[in-house]
DNA sequence: AGCATGCTTGTTAACGTGAACAGCCCTACA
DNA sequence: TGTAGGGCTGTTCACGTTAACAAGCATGCT
């Protein structure tokens, strides 16, 4: 009667059979294949009894449905993709992190791709990696400006959301740097200092432009003088080389220092305690995003905080609408950072 | 003469129609999808000929595999799951990051699912979430004694490893906790301290009960006397407070202290530098894992590294020996930790 | 009574791929 | 010359699901 006719040998009678499909649950329930799927979809065509039946069916046997048939079918796969710079900095691992849990909460899972390299070509194999597993739609944490030009480059049909992307056609949500370095720099130049250095992030990266375009516009529109820049990589260690060469080169006396992240404070921090600089009695010092850490340094950092939560939620709302059918908008979210005043800044001597 | 006929009208003849197929190649080439299938599985059996023809039509055609319908003939999803607590602390970021760039090395993909919480229920949730997704295996990064215990009822069907997950039936790869903690105590008994205090993790991490149970053996075996222990949350807030609590209660003079992490050690330096007291002058400080900044903590912090890459690379070999075949060992892989010695530890005064 | 309506269920046909098997042609060897 | 064998290609089917349509049945209206 079964289509499938067991091989009557008795011996793999209890072999272990594949894992139950619709059509198991169909027949234990003694409906269609159809009324099961129905259930599963929760459609409202199906009377009370027989959804109950189907349901206990279903828990009998263990039924998990398959993700693969129904994508097939549906050309749906219910997954979107992260692309991912260096996860292991705070900032792209708390958006990470977010984006997951929102994603859960309305049934998508994620899949991630990291990118080894900033250039194209690296950036074009991850969206390749990530497309060919059939993700929904994309979201790209680069930061680079090279990689966020790649991004232009995009298949047209794959919906993409880039965060901190610079200001290219896609739509986009970013925390307001520019807004975030003046700030800063008025703070400090309010607490009485004559001008303001600045320790920046790596050039093609679209936050260190932001950050050090916000600090210089800042000083020129206040008249003040507008020192020479060092450039560090993030980095705690790239900090401190950078605050070193920034002392031995110190030619105006700088008495207050912005510096593009925090982790680079911090190498900052130390290179000044080792030339027996106090902060902030000598100089201070302002960092940026505010880690968990910036509070216990010593001194306490006064910083800015990026809600790195926030920006990862928006842009999954950002990425569903695309994915749930409205046509790729060139909106762009800008979320301000908030200015935490601690105790790495005074006025000067 | 095709099967499927175009329906004649002019109007929808440039339809945007679905993305080519197997078959659509096939066609173009002039042979039939079996070969167009070979070719792409590299099977020897096509002629270069042939193989050329082919490649260049699915060139032409753009043609992208149809990961679904491959996923549901092979059964086979080539995914992969990482549960993971908090992503945003470096260790389990850094592990990801390392699990991820291996996995994609051999053509996996990496769907992650963070645990909101600790308990057994959200990890069940966790892992359905990940097996109804058809991953072939998970890696579970989740140090807490509760989660690695809900790791036990875990469907024996699914290959699994345990990262950090304690003495459980599952395979694992964890780093030696214990012999780093004990590193720690002997080198500042060494330096001469009468005994050593600790700030300890939170207790149903199986890291934190480690590095405790470490840290209490070495001063047991050389007949120190043993302080009472003060419970951090891994955070520097809670270092912070930890250290204050510890100051406080002073009844004998401790001189020298084991953090249990080095995010927890900045805090307890930033409560130390408060009340005055110098390190390494007045105390002698250990943290745990080595985190970029902790080389530019003020002083520069002596502390435990921990091979996250390493650790993270290694599990995914673990899994992929199950995933392909082999039965559920019980493998157990111990990575050692590496003592670096900076100035945040001296001789007593 | 006859028929439309709505609720519930079933039947059939895809979706795009790989496994299994069948078949073709050419070569080599008896 | 017949035939075995190997290299290459094609045909058919199954994977588990959803879409589209058909159909059964009770109800209520004319």
């Amino acid at each position: 009667m079964a289509k499938r006719p067991d091989n009557g040998t008795p011996t793999n009678a209890r072999a272990p059979r594949r894992s139950p499909g619709m059509v198991d649950v169909a027949r234990l329930a003694g409906v269609s294949h159809m009324t099961v799927s129905r259930v599963i979809n929760d459609q409202p065509t199906v009377s009370q009894v027989t959804r109950q039946r189907v349901l206990a069916a279903m828990s009998e046997l263990g039924y998990r449905p398959n993700v693969a048939a129904r994508a097939l079918v549906t050309g749906r796969s219910r997954t979107l993709g992260v692309i991912s710079v260096d996860t292991t900095l705070y900032g792209p691992a708390s958006m990470l992190l977010a984006i997951e849990r929102a994603a859960r909460e309305v049934d998508y899972s994620v899949s991630i791709a990291s990118l080894p390299g900033l250039d194209r070509r690296t950036l074009r194999d991850a969206f390749d990696a990530l497309t060919s597993q059939a993700v929904e739609g994309i979201i790209a944490i680069t930061p680079h400006v090279a990689a966020t030009a790649a991004l232009r480059h995009v298949p047209k049909d794959v919906p993409v959301v880039a965060v901190e992307g610079g200001k290219g056609p896609l739509p986009t949500v970013a925390v307001d740097q520019y807004l975030g370095a003046s700030e800063a720099t008025r703070h400090l130049l309010s607490l009485g200092h004559r001008t303001v250095g600045h320790i920046a992030g790596p050039s093609d990266w679209y936050e260190a432009q932001e950050r050090e375009r916000g600090w210089r516009e800042m000083l020129v529109a206040e008249g003040r003088e507008v020192p020479e820049v060092v450039r560090g990589d993030w980095s705690p260690r790239s900090g401190y080389a950078a605050a070193k060469q920034l002392l031995e080169e110190r030619t105006r006396n700088v008495t207050a220092l912005f510096v593009a992240n925090d982790q680079m404070a911090i190498g900052a921090l130390r290179a000044l305690g080792e030339a027996g600089i106090s902060v902030p009695r000598q100089m201070s010092l302002v960092g940026f995003d505010d880690i968990p850490e910036a509070e216990f340094f010593s001194p306490p950092l006064t910083t800015l905080r990026q809600e790195f939560g926030e920006v990862g939620r928006r842009s999954l709302e950002l990425l569903l609408e695309q994915v749930e059918g409205a046509p790729r908008t060139r909106r762009r979210l800008v979320i301000p950072p908030q200015f935490v005043i601690r105790d790495s800044t005074a006025s000067p001597e």
